[in-house]
DNA sequence: TAAAGAACCATGAGATCCCATAGATGCCCG
DNA sequence: CGGGCATCTATGGGATCTCATGGTTCTTTA
């Protein structure tokens, strides 16, 4: 298992300590864990994404396909470089969310971990209630493209009773 | 052949802790087991998916057809891994329903699991009945499509029971 | 030295493991 | 052919371990 797969929520405590799931823990110790989590802005949604070395490479590439020198370039990299930062994970599984990282999430009493695959999201669980509505929804309109792809993911409902 | 088959109908005890059908786990164990089952609600019905490594891949094979950092994909993602959870087998075969999941499926005393193929879904045995019985309903009326397969319809329990 | 940050300890609730029981099935050997 | 033994599965309960969380102490630095 070496992705991160499914919904945490914890409290902030006094301190702005959070710990990270233990599972998303494990995850990131199987994908090289350098002593730090990458945390930056998510660019369309106010939460946070985050990962390990897996994320910070795939990075890396994205970039590597542009020009160097590029305006395209720079920009891409002010972007997801700008606003990076390394969060060190503490003796008890437990990151520290700076300021300017937590208002953009608009996190105050707990955060919402949400595995993504290969990196994660952290979220205002008010808010993230919202998206994910929005998110099923969007599955949902999309099943049939799902379908005539790579298989059914659910083809559950009246057919689930079929032998 | 290595595809979850038939029904089977077990308790859930005071932990949450119910059994997997010991065929299932065998099945399980051919497609490469790797610590949990992935499971989340079905996107369709009062019930609950799960399955092995081939229905983890099934679900990376629909996100790589987007590109990364995509909003669309972060959104589907959201769909797709944010409501998975990898639940562990124990060592008697046992697994534990989380309540987000319990919820969902309005799973209490017992639990029926029911073989798809690549896949199998838990339903409450009630709900299910019902869906199996509307099922066959359905299946009757369009007999002629099935009629190759015609002895098959009301063996489901004998077929099942042989692996 | 005061304030901020990092490492360390404490604890309760929940999850996991291990053992015990019982019913059912199948097999062996008489 | 039949009795009994071994096995496997489902299920229950107790012991143990993990994790999230809160608090305290030590370090660093301004």
């Amino acid at each position: 298992m070496d992705r991160f797969v499914s919904t945490y929520t914890n409290k902030i405590d006094a301190k702005g300590r959070v710990s990270v799931p233990a599972p998303f823990r494990a995850v990131l110790e199987r994908d090289g864990y350098a002593g730090g989590i990458y945390c930056y802005p998510s660019l369309d949604a106010p939460a946070l994404d985050a990962g390990g070395e897996r994320l910070a490479k795939k990075i890396d590439g994205l970039l590597s396909g542009l020009p160097d020198y590029s305006d395209e370039r720079d920009e891409l990299s002010v972007a997801l470089y700008g606003d990076v930062q390394v969060l060190t994970i503490d003796g008890d599984g437990r990151i520290v969310l700076p300021e300017g990282l937590r208002r953009h999430a608009d996190l105050q009493g707990s955060v919402t971990f949400v595995g993504l695959g290969d990196k994660f999201q952290m979220w205002e669980p008010g808010r993230f209630e919202e998206r994910r509505g929005a998110a099923r929804a969007k599955v949902q309109d999309h099943r049939k493209l799902f379908a005539a792809g790579s298989g059914r993911l659910s083809g559950d409902g009246d057919e689930g009773a079929r032998e």
